[in-house]
DNA sequence: GCCGTTTTCGGCCCGACTGTTTTCAGTCG
């Protein structure tokens, strides 16, 4: 849905449609793809539909539409006047939907395949704003669509950063920079990696020294832009990296800025204008005679707006902004709250390293407990554990946990595979041996979802399951569709004490925030873990920490934060 | 097309950069 509203906005925008009208779809977009409500039992309840924000009487039918046809009349409309192909030409630098527009009518060029061609065949001479530059723009962009996926992991993007940051600090006069965009608000993936820099060496009368320095970074490979104050580059593996350099009295406001994201940011102006102030990347400034009132820090912006300060992955305009002015923004969840990691192979099946060493990383951690959490033998390509091993494996955790002497706590667990019956693949005489036991769902890739959410919710029956593992799968495999009927799969959780997991590792980031605060709503416990095949990845933790804080979770949600023993009771209870 | 402590009409976020223009439109974040 969210998507086919997108779609609509871009079409119409191609069309040069009110331009407000375009803002409202892709509101509306942003309202669906992040509602935790199942929309489509909402299709007939258009009351309930518009109580979403963004969601009016014309959207709320167009939703119904949706549900009833696939489709909406406005959008078979446009796509009758323009292809779907050129929703892709958009995606093109320096290619926006006016000149789409004009490609269209003057050439009928309308694709990224047709762009080419034209190209090549030198048709664009002539055209209005299209010099020698825009059309070598236009070539360069092409080609780093056809080998760039669009987006990058969030640990890719973070060490990325991290090397920057420490190169520019090797210059004298920065006193902070930070990363901002969606890597500071923790999403899964970055678009493009925005640095934030400030300090003497940013003042007017030397900022050039510093963009030089910037610019001179060794692995930026091609240079897009360089400005009065900010770089641009991309690196080797195609990732985007503008780094800014701003004066000190307004970098808290470049910070608000830059960090997003857009919706929050248009709510948190809209807020500025109604209270008499104008708010841009520069300064909180009052709209009558231009004075200066706030810019140095984001605490002092959001304060003169009446507002708490904002942690940044709670910055998507769900809710956040009146949480602020009523001074009521949850206590989120923190790294250092996390004092267990649960779910960790061994190099008995695909892991990497032994049980006493993912013990030692988890006690260099600071970790109370961990779980070893190896495959079951039903995942035959990681030599997964059948009942004999299983139990042997449990004996060997459990001389380790006695080896550590009580300075971290080894539970033995399994990560069992959820069959096409429902069955777990180990006897419960063995399952009974486990304190933590995870069902997965490798097995059911490409089960029709009405199967697959049938087999999930049975295999919960088995008393001795205590964790839902991959719930979505969203990105497990990159497999799509893979779906289940999470909402149902979630219920039965709750009502049955099983935990449900998330897990931490970046390109398994298997709950987004809409599915863990959708977890919340319906009173699951949930587990955050790293999946750690590494002794190195169980530092990833950090990761699903802020997705656990982008979906507004406390301390309180999540059973990690409890101490070895607690933990394990607070799981549902085991059989006698 | 949405929305409302200036509420059912008349608003709707802001500035820089680029390329091409000779004052600005389009794109971008």
């Amino acid at each position: 849905m969210a998507q086919l509203l997108a779609e609509t906005a871009d079409l119409l925008e191609i069309g040069a449609g009110d331009p407000f009208r375009i803002r409202s779809y892709r509101r509306a977009a942003e309202a669906v793809e992040s509602s935790t409500i199942q929309l489509s039992t909402l299709a007939d309840d258009p009351k309930k539909l518009q109580e979403i924000p963004g969601i009016g009487k014309g959207m709320a039918a167009n939703i119904r539409e949706i549900e009833r046809a696939g489709t909406l009349p406005l959008r078979e409309e446009l796509l009758l006047k323009y292809k779907p192909t050129m929703l892709e030409l958009l995606r093109l630098p320096g290619m926006g939907p006016k000149t789409v527009a004009l490609l269209w009518d003057a050439l009928q060029v309308g694709s990224v395949e047709e762009l080419e061609k034209a190209i090549t065949e030198g048709r664009l001479a002539g055209l209005p704003r299209f010099g020698d530059k825009l059309v070598e723009k236009l070539r360069k962009g092409i080609e780093d669509y056809k080998q760039n996926s669009g987006r990058f992991l969030i640990d890719v993007a973070e060490t990325a950063a991290e090397k920057l940051i420490a190169y520019l600090r090797e210059l004298p006069g920065f006193t902070t920079i930070l990363p901002a965009g969606s890597l500071r608000r923790g999403r899964d993936t970055v678009g493009d990696l925005d640095i934030l820099a400030t300090g003497p060496a940013c003042a007017e009368d030397c900022v050039d020294a510093a963009v030089e320095h910037a610019a001179a970074y060794p692995p930026a490979t091609t240079m897009l832009a360089k400005g009065q104050n900010k770089v641009s580059f991309r690196l080797r593996n195609g990732l985007q990296v503008d780094v800014r350099l701003l004066p000190e009295g307004s970098y808290g406001a470049a910070l608000q800025y830059f960090t997003g994201s857009k919706m929050h940011n248009v709510s948190v102006r809209q807020r500025a204008l109604k209270r008499g102030y104008t708010l841009s990347e520069y300064a909180l400034a009052r709209v009558d005679d231009g004075a200066f009132v706030a810019g140095a820090t984001e605490e002092e912006i959001y304060a003169a707006l009446g507002m708490d300060w904002i942690p940044p992955e709670l910055r998507e305009n769900n809710g956040e902004i009146e949480a602020a002015e009523e001074h009521r923004l949850p206590v989120l969840i923190e790294e250092s709250d996390i004092r267990g990691d649960v779910h960790m192979h061994t190099h008995a099946t695909d892991g990497k390293n032994s049980i006493r060493e993912m013990a030692e990383a988890g006690l260099e951690r600071g970790y109370e407990y961990i779980a070893i959490t190896d495959h079951s033998k039903n995942l035959a390509m990681t030599n997964g554990l059948d009942d004999r091993r299983a139990l042997e494996h449990v004996k060997r955790i459990r001389e380790v946990d006695a080896e550590m002497e009580g300075k971290i706590r080894v539970f033995a667990g399994i990560e069992v595979d959820i069959l096409g019956d429902g069955a777990l693949d180990l006897s419960d005489e063995v399952l009974a041996q486990m304190d933590v036991v995870i069902g997965s769902v490798h097995s059911l890739f490409n089960q029709p979802e009405a199967q697959m959410t049938e087999r999930v919710l049975r295999a919960m029956e088995n008393p001795y399951l205590r964790i839902l593992g991959h719930p979505t799968g969203r990105l497990l495999l990159r497999r799509e569709p893979f779906a289940i009927d999470l909402t149902a799969a979630l219920r039965q959780a709750s009502e049955l004490g099983v935990a449900v997991e998330h897990n931490a590792y970046p390109d398994r980031l298997d709950l987004c925030d809409r599915d863990l605060r959708l977890a919340k709503e319906l009173g699951c416990r949930i587990t955050v873990n790293t999946d750690s095949h590494h002794t190195s990845h169980l530092g990833k933790m950090r990761y699903g920490v802020q997705q656990l804080r982008r979906a507004w979770l406390e301390k309180r949600d999540v059973l990690n934060t409890l101490g070895a023993r607690e933990f394990l009771s607070a799981l549902r209870p085991r059989p006698a």
